[in-house]
DNA sequence: TTTGGTGCAAAAAGTTTGCATCCTT
DNA sequence: AAGGATGCAAACTTTTTGCACCAAA
């Protein structure tokens, strides 16, 4: 499991400074499983400030995604972020399209795959599964 | 290959009004083979008019892609579309970084995958693999 | 003390909406 | 003739930028 610890040394080894803005920024990450939108986050953080501007939450979460701490994903047209997940291994995510929770895959469609098509070089891939956790499965039709 | 009396008779059969501007679009997206932002189709389709306004070409593209005629897609956090590919086998799609123009891979990787972990139902998957294609694999690096 | 980060403000870009008019059906 | 589509304008949301001040290292 990811600890803030492990989140504030990598932002120090990227030279960064550790704010408090940023430490409660990876807090809330750390918190929840799912998919945030940047309004959302926004919101969250404006439970601990009083004075805390979007730009800023706006800012870091670009400069986090770029470091690879946190994720960012385009669900429904609008971009979303939620934490790098700990899973050592190459893996892809089930996302539930209810909750927006994710849950490890541990399988990668390139392993299984025929050899490129018309010369293509592959350099990257995404591998997505949408559809219902075992919570939001059992919850009547909305 | 798709043809634009393919397209048109799809927005008849949706009740749609077959307008210049929609068949300029579709034209548009039959000589294309890569994705273009939807700033990319106004200009071109201001080639062909003059009192020519973004959201009508924004509202069509909206609906065409409602209506599968075209594909919508996120590549560097930039909306972008594309023509909905003939192949009517399910498939998925090389897309190349540089043109980005887009190839057919008829490899579906849920049918190679293991069961669902978490008790995980799967309703929807996306899978793309991005890298070079043959062209731009050839040219010289930029 | 130094320099990067933040807050504030404002601009730029992207997306959506209302409405009178036009044109496909 | 009727109603959907367009053009125009404006609102709204999201994303980006400049700059003075603050604070982490």
């Amino acid at each position: 499991m990811v600890r803030l610890d492990d989140l504030v040394r990598k932002m120090s080894e990227h030279g960064w400074r550790v704010t408090d803005q940023r430490k409660t920024l990876a807090n809330i990450f750390l918190e929840t499983q799912s998919y945030l939108t940047p309004r959302e986050v926004y919101e969250r953080m404006g439970r601990h400030y009083n004075g805390l501007s979007y730009d800023t939450v706006y800012r870091n979460l670009r400069s986090m995604a770029e470091i690879g701490l946190i994720e960012q994903a385009t669900l429904d047209d609008v971009v979303k972020f939620k934490l790098h997940c700990a899973e050592h291994h190459h893996h892809h995510h089930l996302i539930c399209v209810k909750c927006e929770k994710t849950f490890s895959f541990v399988f990668c469609p390139l392993d299984h795959a025929p050899p490129m098509p018309d010369q293509f070089t592959a350099l990257s891939h995404k591998f997505e599964v949408y559809g219902l956790c075992k919570d939001c499965n059992q919850e009547p039709a909305s």
